[in-house]
DNA sequence: CTAGATTTGTGAAACATTTCACATAAGCCC
DNA sequence: GGGCTTATGTGAAATGTTTCACAAATCTAG
């Protein structure tokens, strides 16, 4: 497939956001204009978007709503079920475990480990938090398609080692750290520190 | 100032991050290339982002680290004290409100707001959480630089627009939802079904 | 069926960011 | 000091992204 960038693909999932709720406000047409008024963009960007994974369209009417809902899900890869594991058992794993965003769309935690032997044994939401050690052994049991790294900074780049070594190609990094990972593996972290820097910067 | 790419702001930030662990090491040098290869990128790219803020090594040489740290935080803002508003009680907002990083930077929890009144009256990490209602009071009794929303999706816009009128015109947005504001508010947005979906897509 | 009004899809132009490549400066060694 | 090595700073080139502008398609009304 042609290479998309990165800000793309977060602008489709934006639309999607939108078109959702159009669908739910019972709006079954919607034009590269309308959307991009939502979104904060142009309506040459929106067509441009979608023009590079087709033609979903109808010249002087605009887009289905429900039809361009289908596409944007198929495009993202929002149709299958993704098992994850989530490593470390701290602060924001709990308020993780209990988004529902994930579940919305199809990412199941089915794993969760920690190093500390006050959490390991505990029940999270249904499932039972286990040592670190044994990571190898419960993804043979079952395996999963994602990690979520949740730990302290220092432990971060031990754990994206340990999971890649276990075949893990897709990491969530909660962790403040720059992941080093071979090239067949894909990062996204999310790195609350560089926003806070961002905004920082933007207020000088 | 000339307008700076959002880009390189993230990869002063990256940088500033690397320098203080080498700092830690007790390096005391360091090249374009050392600090590219830390950061995954190119020794051009550190050169480039730096030169839009001054000539900051010396030929031959390298960086100074503990020069290029001061610099930094210079650049991003640091240097100061920023007061910020936390609106929303739940849990994210839990987890945030323990994030050494915050502190770190300067930013200073003053004031927790919620509409929950099972929540109002909760003493939360040394702050009682205040009904919203009585924003405007308590603004004008300890004004703020930042607020940080952290409300469910729906009630984002209400929130931002309340904060907006009342002076504020820094926000960081914790909530799935696009917020309009005036010009003049810089708005950052963290928004973890856009890394999902952008990961989802990356697993295509 | 025709004329007019919309709105898509897309090359081409404009703009932005990254990479290249090299002159220049500084340190080091003899 | 002179020659060699290293590494910065920066115009210019290459690459990437967004905006423009318009032909083509579809709908509506008479």
């Amino acid at each position: 497939m042609r290479k998309i960038a990165e800000s793309t693909v977060r602008r489709l999932s934006l639309y999607l956001r939108f078109l959702e709720e159009f669908e739910h406000r019972g709006i079954e047409t919607v034009s590269s204009e309308a959307l991009a008024a939502r979104g904060g963009t142009t309506s040459a960007q929106v067509r441009k978007d979608l023009s590079f994974f087709g033609s979903f369209g109808k010249r002087g009417l605009g887009y289905s709503v429900l039809e361009l809902v289908g596409k944007l899900r198929g495009i993202l890869g929002l149709g299958r079920h993704y098992r994850v594991a989530m490593i470390g058992a701290g602060k924001i794993g709990s308020a993780l475990v209990q988004y529902r965003g994930f579940k919305a769309r199809g990412f199941e935690i089915v794993h969760i480990f920690d190093t500390d032997p006050a959490k390991i044994g505990r029940e999270w939401n249904g499932l039972t938090v286990r040592d670190v050690k044994q990571m190898a052994a419960e993804f043979e049991r079952l395996p999963v398609d994602i990690a979520v790294i949740v730990t302290p900074a220092e432990a971060a780049q031990a754990v994206a080692d340990r999971v890649v070594k276990l075949g893990i190609t897709a990491i969530l990094n909660f962790a403040p750290a720059q992941l080093t990972v071979p090239e067949d593996v894909v990062v996204k972290t999310v790195n609350l520190a560089l926003e806070l820097e961002a905004l920082s910067y933007a207020l000088t």
